[in-house]
DNA sequence: ACGAGGTCCTGCGAGC
DNA sequence: TGCTCGCAGGACCTCG
């Protein structure tokens, strides 16, 4: 499920592919998965147009082109890969988005359960959707002052406000989990109380585990694989997420499962995590 | 303003 | 073996 570190190796892997090149023809096998554009004006808008940038905002990835930008949020199993050959049954049936390029290759956006969404959005439009993003947490500016204001005044359990998108941009189920599980914090306590110090670990532990799961191309479960179609192995480095039952690491006793914080997954060590 | 719950969407695994 | 059902969940919505 692509979470800030996976966007980010995508668009990483997928950067010196596209930038430069010219789209040619469109396609486009599901309405659903747009947002506020017409098959006709995507597709229309996108044959012809040259893509300047892509760059990752939150979970989205962000084709700037001469024309408008094509945002991408590959929600829970949307994957971007650039591919010279032609598409292999499965990868046609889950080929939502189909881009030529004028370099021949296509640039497929595939999404099995097409939660995703795609966005045409013109600059100003696209500013303002992204002004009502929180701030990035591997920005330099991102300080712990910084998660004390996304924190503050919430009645909500800390998990849910980690997530909230529009308090904090890129953060999802698993690395709340686990940011959570090392920062030694319940997932349920309200965010207004925690401690100067419960933010300052938490801010020094959500930094860590998002810049190793970046270095480790993400986290797969299921169905996410990066730009250049390998799956990533951070989940052989997860503590706490999926290991509901099993021993924690630190001290070995079972890790507690809820549904009860927005109705997520979320696992913990209740002996841990106070 | 907040919590609870529904909606979208399909593959997968459990249970019968 | 083949069926149904619940679950996975990010973002967004409505209702109380």
């Amino acid at each position: 499920m692509p979470e800030l570190p996976e966007v980010e190796t995508i668009v990483r892997d997928l950067r010196p592919e596209v930038v430069g090149r010219r789209f040619l023809r469109a396609s486009l096998s599901h309405d659903d998965v747009l947002r506020g554009v017409s098959r006709r004006a995507l597709l229309h808008g996108l044959a012809g147009a040259r893509v300047l940038g892509l760059t990752r905002r939150a979970k989205h990835a962000v084709f700037s082109t001469d024309r408008r930008t094509l945002v991408v949020q590959p929600g829970m199993t949307g994957a971007l890969l650039v591919t010279e050959a032609p598409l292999v049954r499965e990868a046609r049936q889950y080929a939502v988005l189909q881009v030529r390029m004028d370099d021949g290759r296509l640039l497929i956006y595939r999404d099995i359960r097409r939660l995703g969404t795609l966005l045409w959005l013109d600059q100003t439009s696209w500013d303002e959707y992204s002004l009502g993003i929180g701030p990035e947490p591997l920005d330099p500016a991102f300080t712990p002052r910084a998660l004390g204001r996304a924190l503050d005044g919430s009645r909500q359990a800390v998990k849910k406000v980690l997530m909230d998108q529009r308090r904090l941009a890129g953060v999802g189920n698993i690395y709340a989990n686990e940011a959570l599980f090392a920062a030694r914090i319940d997932p349920s306590k309200e965010a207004r109380r925690l401690t100067p110090a419960d933010r300052a670990r938490l801010h020094r532990e959500l930094g860590r585990i998002l810049r190793a799961a970046i270095a480790a191309e993400g986290t797969t479960f299921r169905d996410y694989v990066t730009g250049t179609g390998e799956p990533g192995s951070f989940q052989l480095e997860l503590l706490v997420y999926g290991r509901e039952g099993e021993p924690c690491r630190r001290c070995g006793t079972t890790l507690s499962g809820t549904h009860a914080i927005d109705a997520r997954s979320t696992v913990f060590c209740h002996r841990c995590q106070r």
